[in-house]
DNA sequence: ACGTCTGAAGTAACCGGTTACCTGACATCG
DNA sequence: CGATGTCAGGTAACCGGTTACTTCAGACGT
């Protein structure tokens, strides 16, 4: 048999032999109680087991909402890194933070978007990135209106920014500079047919990965080839998937390959290997982001700062930070997955 | 100038022509409206962009609260699993569903029920083994009447269940029969010399499979030898430095490991291979859990239900089902980490 | 035509806190 | 000694919904 009734600040007050505005007060802070009653107070809190109903609270005074991070899913661990770095630095504001999951469901990230304008969420961090189009376009913007309306602020990671007029403030990683450095690095390495793998026209990450590693290639003279432009989905099965088909077509014709993320890395080492072909002596490759596989697999890669990151987009909806869109830097990871192919290069 | 006030149901009432209740009426579901007064109000509603506050409602009326998990960390596979089941079991049940963190901290656990008890959580579910001592009891069960007084439900996954009284339920893998199973194909490979890594006395997850590990070699009739059981955290830095440490003293002893998970197991390989010793050829592993690194090393290892674990709790926590402590059963996955060496055992 | 029943819509109390404003006791000051 | 200031603590309105109870109009029966 549980409690019937649930106990309230007027069981309190009762049992403390005060009013509800003094238990109040006294659970509240700064103002100005005598000892006795403090203590009459927090005895009977004590002795009731009294627990303030965060929904009244919420909901008389205008405090601090919780801070919500929207993610795919949080068994990428690109994305829970991020969410990571949330976390904590929403746990040292003071604040609750709440991790919520779309799958990639459009349909779901609208319905999670209003239950957080419901639930009056002080912010809303959209993480990841997607498709751009117009459509996309629209909808983010109704979401940053809808948000701002409620009183939440909207913090897009990982994303292009909106038009001017939408209020979404904006951070992520300079993700054209890591993909020029990764390849410029296989490129001194005396590479000169590197694969790109993980190509999605209008999808914002990878276009911009795969901007760096155009600007590279020109850098060094190495004409664009658009047959090495492989198209895949940033995951592992897709990589896997990707690297097969490559290869059941003929034996390789790149010396290197380029993967939009260590995911698409790890599946492409796995068809490699299995194709009889050793990393990196007989094909070098390089990764993106810098997550979990990458090290095992003794991948070279661009180190992203995930937590600082997710650090960024508290402090900036939290006003803490001004600059939006800000960008946060990266550097290059060096392993053991990339070959030197010396000063001159062997045949084919 | 974002809006000065935010839109309420009067606004939607006195814009519609009608009553608060109906307002309420036309967005809370059954209740009987003219079509032609809920167009109206449908119509305000859209016209205003009217949100109504949660916090409100879940004040007044007693509807379902969201379901909590709380976790060590997001970023450790493990729990990102688990965590995802409990997402999409909570999303497909109408919830919704927080994922908390505590980075292992005893106290910032703490601080998170007791918000879970203000927010009026409908359930609570805890994941992770711990070190179980009487402070761990005391807590949990003081946790559980807690919750339960604040109408919320705990359920714990992966912990061993608390005494008679405590209102907890329990869903957990079956560890011993993973750890058991794994080992005899180990012991059946024609090991002998199996080293245990991830001893962690009261820790309840390295308890269980170090049950299961001597078990089985009780039933091959090897003879346990305490100095085959090394000590390491469940992560992969200390599986990197135990073994480390052990090869330090000398050649490996053993011709196989069992490392508590996989991502010990991860980290036991790298030094492996830093100290020469190839895997399989050399030196056989088997890890535990089958999240993503073992895939990429070619782990054998046991698989677990994590996503089964999620939504069994959820279900368990919202009544669906009612048998608790429930286990869920294992399976072992063959890569290529163990070497058989055949009918008869080389000597050292 | 009148009483009764039915169902749509309105009124206002309530959920459990917070806080503006008020009260009353005591200290201070001209 | 009365006017005034200070400060702990009480009273009650309010936050934004839900819903029990009430009202009222029209349908129906006789």
């Amino acid at each position: 048999m549980t409690t019937p009734k649930r106990v309230t600040i007027r069981d309190v007050a009762r049992r403390a032999g005060v009013s509800v505005a003094t238990v109040s007060r006294v659970l509240g802070g700064d103002y100005p109680v005598l000892a006795a009653t403090r203590n009459k107070v927090t005895r009977a809190v004590r002795e009731l087991d009294y627990v303030p109903n965060a929904h009244a609270r919420a909901l008389s005074a205008d405090r601090p909402g919780a801070i919500a991070i929207v993610v795919n899913s949080v068994a990428v661990p690109y994305y829970a890194l991020i969410a990571q770095g949330v976390e904590e630095q929403a746990a040292q504001e003071g604040r609750l933070s709440l991790i919520c999951t779309t799958g990639g469901d459009t349909a779901r990230e609208l319905s999670i978007v209003q239950l957080l304008r419901e639930q009056r969420a002080e912010a809303v961090i959209l993480v990841g990135s997607v498709i751009v189009d117009e459509e996309y376009r629209t909808r983010m913007t109704e979401y940053a209106h809808a948000l701002a309306a409620a009183g939440s602020r909207l913090v897009l990671c990982g994303r292009p920014p909106l038009g001017e007029g939408a209020p979404a403030l904006v951070v992520g990683f300079d993700n054209t500079g890591g993909a020029h450095a990764v390849t410029a690095h296989l490129l001194s390495a005396g590479h000169r047919r590197i694969l790109y793998l993980g190509l999605r026209p209008g999808h914002s990450t990878s276009d911009s990965r795969v901007a760096g590693y155009r600007s590279a290639l020109a850098e060094y003279g190495v004409p664009g080839d658009p047959s090495l432009e492989v198209e895949a989905e940033f995951d592992r099965d897709a990589g896997y998937a990707a690297m097969n088909r490559r290869l059941a077509a003929g034996p390789p014709d790149f010396t290197a390959v380029f993967a939009g993320n260590d995911l698409l890395a790890a599946g492409a080492v796995q068809s490699l290997r299995e194709h009889g072909l050793r990393v990196p002596a007989e094909v070098s490759i390089v990764g993106y982001d810098d997550v979990p596989p990458a090290q095992d697999l003794g991948l070279t890669t661009v180190h992203l700062p995930h937590d600082e990151l997710g650090r960024a987009a508290v402090r900036l909806a939290l006003g803490r930070l001004t600059s939006s869109p800000m960008t946060l830097g990266t550097h290059i990871v060096v392993r053991d997955s990339v070959r030197s192919l010396g000063p001159r290069r062997s045949g084919s």
